[in-house]
DNA sequence: CGTGAAAAATACTCGCT
DNA sequence: AGCGAGTATTTTTCACG
């Protein structure tokens, strides 16, 4: 990872569909440089993949929200068995698995609040493993790309 | 937003460095077609931009953790002033202004637990709007594609 | 490692249905 | 809207410094 690699990694992580030629322009290098560098940056598994950013209330679901568990018995197996069984929810975008207050925090998008009503009560309330719940409706977010190392 | 546009939403959702080609063959339309409905996808808002995904952990941040805040007063003044402020600390990944026992979500990332601490200690306390905070260490996160719309 | 130039693949335009 | 053929760009490879 020296300064070249960080480069493309912030243009890359700005927009991932610019043409290796102008990214190659942007660094002031080959084409060919360039190519070879994302190739090995993907190699590595720096740059884990490419995605499209899209406006959920397109997909009809404007409603965000977080939702923190708490879990018990707290073991590798029900954490296993309730990540997998959240995540093949519609409704959840991501889960994090924690250590604090909470044990997992899910971060959900649905059409309304009721919808989101109705996966607290029939879908999380119902599994035994949940011993309660906290939800926080999301009002703005601001996402941030990861330019440049944090010094050591 | 017809089944077309879903799916080439869920495709590039997947990789968003598919050629325009390759899309149109899976999607079993032509390319120019294919071409067009990204480009009013786009201009309409649904796809956002594309986004490179980085290994935290290569760019030496590997500890990531969510800070819940309650500050007060909760006005508009505070709210932006605040948000602003933390968009511009490297440590911060995204931040989200909630309703519930929170409200301020931050999602941050350090190279390491000393980092976090001094994160919390010199950055966030020392700010007077701040009551309190309530930090989560996150172990492993699963971020899923918005694959369909739900039902209504 | 980086380069430049050639070859292969792809994007994009546009007249047509 | 969607299509397909033609043209302009871009990607990708590779022999060389």
């Amino acid at each position: 990872m020296d300064e070249l690699d960080s480069a493309i990694v912030a243009h890359l992580q700005a927009d991932a569909r610019l043409t290796n030629r102008e990214l190659a322009r942007r660094l002031g290098v080959a084409p060919s440089t360039a190519l070879e560098r994302v190739r090995l940056l993907r190699e590595r598994g720096v740059i884990r993949g490419y995605h499209a950013d899209i406006d959920l209330a397109a997909l009809n679901r404007p409603v965000e929200a977080f939702v923190a568990c708490r879990v018990r018995p707290l073991s590798r197996a029900v954490i296993d068995n309730f990540k997998a069984a959240l995540n093949s929810l519609p409704e959840v975008l991501a889960s994090y698995v924690c250590a604090g207050d909470d044990d997992f925090i899910l971060h959900v998008a649905v059409p309304d609040l009721e919808r989101l009503h109705e996966f607290l009560i029939d879908r999380l309330s119902e599994r035994r493993e949940v011993l309660g719940f906290r939800s926080s409706i999301i009002f703005e977010s601001t996402r941030k790309p990861v330019f440049a190392e944090l010094p050591s």
